[in-house]
DNA sequence: CGGCCAAGTATGGTCAGACCATACTCCAGA
DNA sequence: TCTGGAGTATGGTCTGACCATACTTGGCCG
């Protein structure tokens, strides 16, 4: 009735042909994909539909590419899902397809697992947060603090050991860095917002889950007061 | 010194000038980019750089192309980032970039922090969970039970109002497809997933948060009791 | 006058072929 | 042995053409 078959258009079949390629012959990071020319032959389409598709695999962070010759020229797996990620998250808060709330409560849900879980880890702290914590002391604009406060948050979700949690962390924080810069600029004074780092830092690595997760939620109310005042806007 | 400038790329330069013009612009969803020709000629690039910067659009859920002629052909804005998310986390597990247990422990991030949020919203509970449960009843196949299975815990994220988290929950869900069908193989028996829905449902409608985090937790451990049996494997 | 069908046209989809820039490979000559 | 230049495989880009699709237009016929 309603359905759009809507026919599958040639770079497409060159995805399904790649991605089987990578199940079926087992194909790992580093391995170099067939050349444009070569693909193009061997799936008979035109190198222009075999570009389109590249650049699809490159967007999602799954091949990159490297003009020249030798062993390290070609289309070579990777994986990188994080400038994807992040790519996607603020295109999206572009076209207000999400709300910054909606992006918040997400951030705020990763905060917390990720203290959690860094908390109850065996290993020490992995130096990235302490050396963060310390750049940001130094910084003296709103751009730099915010860089490297994401630094810091990053390595919490790092430390957690989950590699998924991670990235997402990263992207948020990537799409956010405009209204993050915007928020410590309003705010003014950074001083909480540092105290609450080394509250989070110190539960950390004591192995305080509790209160390392207690510590973010009081550092996110204090950094966007005015999400968290109200009840349920 | 071990920089790598590589000069930006034609399609990389349509990109921004395009992710610009929609902030510029204020472009809203449903809105018409220029078409492909047009826009070649204005960026001064060739048609094929404006398609390739359309298809990484197209991939991030950004926009939709349609043929023909009228008001609905052409590149529509739109927003769909979950097929983006999907692809890049099935991309990212057959890479082996990310491990099952890792996708597996967000999925319990995701559906506690959902099944909360639910519990405590004041609306009634929007029928799809409900629709879910009555076709997992009738499903004969592993992949019937399973599709339901999804639709079932996505309408849990998207009670939450959370509209990210709802993406990747869905992403994570169908990504993660494969596995899950295998696992109901293995379990054999869905009456005790069934009844951990019914649970769910329960501690949600009658707003009870912490009942439906509990319920959810214990329904993923009866899902993958090899993940959750060990500490720290 | 009104409805219907055919021609026109704008749009994306695809292809072929050419040329350039880059960076490695290889070999000849000092 | 070392060095420099020629050779070559790779991605990056452009041009121009043609096809398929689906709306738009206008004229024909009832």
């Amino acid at each position: 009735m309603a359905d759009k078959p809507r026919r599958t258009r040639a770079f497409e079949q060159v995805l399904l042909q790649v991605e089987r390629r990578i199940a079926d012959d087992g194909l790992r990071v580093g391995d170099r994909l067939p050349g444009e020319r070569q693909l193009a032959e061997q799936l008979q389409v035109s190198r222009a539909s075999v570009r389109e598709a590249l650049r699809v695999l490159e967007t999602l962070g799954v091949v990159s590419s490297q003009v020249g010759r030798g062993p390290d020229a070609g289309a070579i797996l990777t994986s990188r899902p994080d400038s994807a990620l992040s790519d996607l998250l603020r295109l999206s808060l572009g076209l207000s397809s999400l709300s910054l709330r909606e992006v918040i409560d997400t951030r705020l849900m990763i905060e917390q697992w990720s203290a959690q879980h860094a908390a109850r880890m065996p290993e020490p702290e992995p130096a990235a947060m302490a050396e963060a914590m310390r750049a940001m002391e130094a910084s003296v604009s709103a751009e730099e603090f915010v860089e490297h406060d994401i630094a810091f948050h990053v390595a919490i979700a790092e430390a957690s050991g989950n590699r998924l949690v991670a990235a997402v962390m990263r992207a948020l924080r990537d799409a956010m860095r405009r209204y993050a810069i915007e928020a410590v600029e309003r705010l003014g004074d950074t001083g909480v917002l540092r105290e609450d780092h080394r509250r989070i830092h110190d539960a950390i690595i004591s192995g305080d889950a509790a209160g390392a997760m207690d510590a973010v939620t009081t550092h996110l109310a204090h950094a966007y007061p005015e999400l968290f005042s109200r009840g349920t806007p």
